[in-house]
DNA sequence: AATCTCGGCAACCGCCCCGAG
DNA sequence: CCTCGGGGCGGTTGCCGAGAT
């Protein structure tokens, strides 16, 4: 069974997007949605093949995109996770909100590759007996490091992301990372904006998992006040909650589509 | 000032998975 | 159970701009 390309149709066309055809596309999602890629084109008016409108309004037009440059505790997720998930980028993209898969994976293949090599190299030139993590090992990193984590997290079932397809990860990268279900790794702490506090919170509202915070007092009332703990496992687990709850193990509901 | 090199990123390609018929 | 089509994913390409020479 040999299927041809979808842009394979001629007249189609290929290359970067214009503004006006952003604008058609946006415009004819925000009207009727995508119920069907392949049929969008057609229905909008656009010569563009069914998945060149996908990738385009994922990774660029959709509205809870994050766009600028990726933040410290973001790269240091994206290392934390590439450790745990192998090159899933999309199950990467899942735990970071508002950043796409392909973002990721383009900022690994630039940045954090070379980051991690480098720090390798540091490692084992200067302390290879020795147990450092790559990160510590590197003079420029700035540790947000809480102490190693255990915790039973569950991975948010989604079309692609649920345990069996994390274990196959660990598998496919040759980490054993998963043992006894329970998953070491080391969490930084997430940056937190504003889509990302009202995804959770409208999480929080749909009423299907209760979230446990109460509203914040401080100026900007939607922050909810984090949970005192003294308990660093517990103050983990609350963080990776936030981001699970907050609707990111797939694609998000946008509000009016 | 012109040319070259390199890095970053958007977009494409092809394969895989899954659900419907 | 098998086939087919759509969606999703990861790898790769190629363009463009910035910096170096």
């Amino acid at each position: 069974m040999v299927r041809a390309p979808c842009c394979d149709k001629m007249g189609l066309k290929k290359g970067p997007w214009t503004t006006e055809e952003d604008q058609v596309l946006i415009s004819y999602i925000q009207k009727y949605g995508h119920g069907n890629w392949r049929a969008l084109p057609k229905h909008a008016g656009l010569l563009r093949c069914g998945k060149s409108c996908r990738l385009r309004w994922i990774n660029y037009l959709r509205p809870d995109i994050k766009r600028g440059n990726f933040t410290r505790e973001e790269e240091d997720a994206i290392i934390n996770l590439h450790e745990m998930l192998g090159n899933r980028w999309s199950a990467i993209a899942a735990r970071l909100p508002g950043r796409t898969d392909n973002e990721i994976k383009n900022v690994w293949h630039t940045h954090l590759k070379k980051r991690l090599h480098k720090n390798n190299k540091i490692t084992s030139s200067t302390c290879s007996t020795s147990n450092l993590t790559s990160q510590s090992a590197d003079p420029e990193y700035v540790n947000f490091e809480s102490p190693t984590m255990h915790t039973s997290m569950s991975p948010q079932p989604s079309s692609s992301d649920d345990v069996s397809s994390v274990n196959n990860a660990s598998a496919a990268t040759g980490h054993d990372m998963i043992k006894d279900e329970k998953i070491e790794f080391v969490a930084p702490f997430p940056e937190i904006d504003d889509s990302f506090w009202s995804e959770a919170l409208s999480a929080d509202n749909s009423g299907d998992i209760p979230l446990e915070f109460s509203e914040g007092t401080n100026d900007d009332s939607t922050h909810p006040q984090f949970p005192v703990t003294s308990n660093i496992d517990d103050g983990m687990n609350f963080w990776f909650d936030l981001f699970i709850r907050a609707g990111h193990g797939g694609t998000p509901e946008l509000p009016g589509f």
